[in-house]
RNA sequence: GGCCUCAUCGUCUAACGGUUAGGACAUCAGGUUCUCAUCCUGACAAUCCGGGUUCAAUUCCCGGUGAGGUCACCA
């Protein structure tokens, strides 16, 4: 059984680099039939954030990362907090005790920072294991435990990374258990993953230095160490760091505010490091669990490029059904209980569910967020004012002089207003600009457009006919002779 | 700085010794009876550098260079 896990601790929010971690762990354990687990690394209590850990879950679930097991679902190795299982901690940290594999620290903070300093100086590399403690007293839990280690090179095998190499160098005596009795990630870690009988530790390329420590350490605990698979890291978008909240790194939360759906986001992020070797550019949730294998994730970084992902939102856009759609422009999520924002503009929030999905269908295609709603819905639900800058600003009719404008808005509102309510359809409507465009000697961009803008007053918006259509016979006149 | 990892169009990537180095985003140019967008067509655009190995290197090896990571009582 394949069992891996997500394991954040709970400083903030979660951005993309994290996301795509807990994402490709998600799609190792549904491909292989396993069972994926959130566990909360909480050992630190200093660098903790208030309502982390919901906000963590929140971000999985909208983006509908769900886990088999965690914290608030519990599960046949609960509690999935690090901070509630220190006991587990203390008895396998009293078993290397006992073993002569850990011992009391007895530095304080500031003599290890100057014995660092001094090697610093110096020009050597500092390692706590040159300075040993000779008779190190019994651990009381008050001092930090450390791993006596037992420096050797290292090979081993990672599943993205392939054949790794360390030197005994890298190899120290780091702490297992700090001094206010919580484990180091260095340890809960290796504890609960074997505990929890975790398979495939799926992580950051961050980690691949400590590894050999790991090996070490799994060594001292007798324990065989699970499959490694180390990720590369997603860089920020001017290219040159490791994406991280210090540099602004954004909430995927904010993705969803910004107008980006579900689908998008995750296709999105994993198309960033992984592929099927195909050309495919375009994979539903259940075709990534069904593809997906850690042999073909890349080892080198990705830059995140939201221009992409703003392309891959419009393609999911068009490809969501009317009422899924619908849904999600109230901020409806299938896999949320509560809603997310709603994106209709002040008049359409006004609007009944008939009038928007009516809006809605025609303008689905020219959606690139969910956030482009008001721009191009607005003018369904309310008189726009008119903006003749708009017009001033438009290559072909800034031609015409304003009388020629408004004289070609006059005669559309003529014609248009012989057409009587019951052939207000697109055909008709279709036809009877044909013909006006005959008759008033004018070419489709010029008056197409004007009459666009006398109707919509807005940077882009559908075909003209469905456009009319749906204001209906009297509001399309009245917007033409008002202008 | 030590150690580790990585390196194909501007960006995401394909290629697992033999291809005109493919696709996608972006950009640009046309087309679709309207602008913007969509959609369609086309164009532009890459193997970091230098050595090897080989009949043949993007691919294997070595050395540079560049980038990232890591050297905590953080994860």
């Amino acid at each position: 059984m394949i069992r891996t896990r997500f394991a954040p601790s709970p400083t903030g929010y979660i951005h993309v680099g994290g996301i795509r971690t807990a994402l490709f762990a998600f799609l190792v354990a549904r491909n292989a039939g396993g069972k994926f687990v959130l566990r909360l690394e909480d050992t630190d209590k200093k660098r903790e954030v208030e309502g982390s850990e919901a906000h963590i879950i929140r971000s999985l679930r909208a983006l509908g990362i769900e886990y088999d097991e965690g914290p608030d679902i519990g599960g046949p190795f609960a509690p999935y907090r690090q901070s509630e299982r220190l006991d587990n901690y203390k008895k396998w940290a009293e078993k290397l005790v006992a073993a002569g594999r850990a011992y009391a620290d007895p530095y304080t903070p500031e003599e290890v920072q100057k014995l660092r300093a001094d090697a610093e100086e110096s020009g050597k590399p500092f390692r706590f294991r040159d300075h040993r403690p000779e008779n190190p007293p019994v651990w009381d839990e008050s001092q930090p435990l450390r791993l006596k280690s037992d420096p050797k090179d290292y090979a081993w095998h990672d599943a993205v990374m392939g054949n790794l190499l360390a030197g005994a160098d890298s190899i120290d005596d780091f702490i297992l258990i700090k001094s206010d009795g919580y484990p180091t990630y260095n340890f809960a870690h290796i504890i609960d993953d074997l505990e929890m009988e975790i398979t495939h530790i799926i992580r950051g390329q961050e980690f691949i230095a400590s590894t050999p420590n790991y090996l070490n350490l799994y060594e001292a605990l007798e324990i065989t160490p699970p499959i490694f698979a180390t990720m590369p890291h997603i860089l920020n978008e001017t290219g040159n760091k490791k994406l991280g909240k210090r540099d602004g790194a954004k909430d995927v939360l904010e993705y969803f505010r910004d107008g980006f759906v579900q689908e998008a986001m995750v296709n999105f992020i994993a198309s960033m490091g992984w592929n099927d070797g195909t050309e495919q550019e375009i994979f539903t949730i259940e075709e990534l669990i069904a593809k997906f294998t850690l042999d073909r994730v890349g080892r080198s970084g990705a830059r995140f490029d939201e221009k992409r992902l703003v392309w891959m939102n419009s393609q999911w856009i068009k490809k969501l059904d009317l009422d899924d759609l619908y849904a999600r422009t109230l901020g409806k999520s299938q896999t949320l209980s509560d809603a997310l924002n709603n994106f209709w503009g002040p008049a359409g929030q006004n609007a009944s569910d008939d009038e928007r999905r009516k809006v809605l269908t025609i303008i689905q295609d020219r959606l690139k967020t969910l956030a482009d709603l008001p721009t191009l819905s607005e003018y369904f639900f309310t008189r726009p004012e008119p903006n003749w800058g708009m017009i001033d600003e438009n290559k072909q009719l800034k031609k015409l002089t304003r009388d020629e404008q408004i004289e070609l808005l006059k005669a559309a509102a003529d014609k248009l207003g012989k057409l009587d309510a019951e052939n207000w359809n697109a055909e008709e409507l279709q036809n009877t600009l044909n013909e006006l465009l005959i008759e008033t000697d004018s070419k489709p961009p010029i008056l197409f457009s004007l009459i666009r803008y006398a109707l919509t007053w807005a940077p882009f918006s559908p075909g003209l006919p469905e456009t009319m259509m749906l204001l209906g016979r009297d509001e399309t006149l009245t917007r033409l002779a008002q202008s």
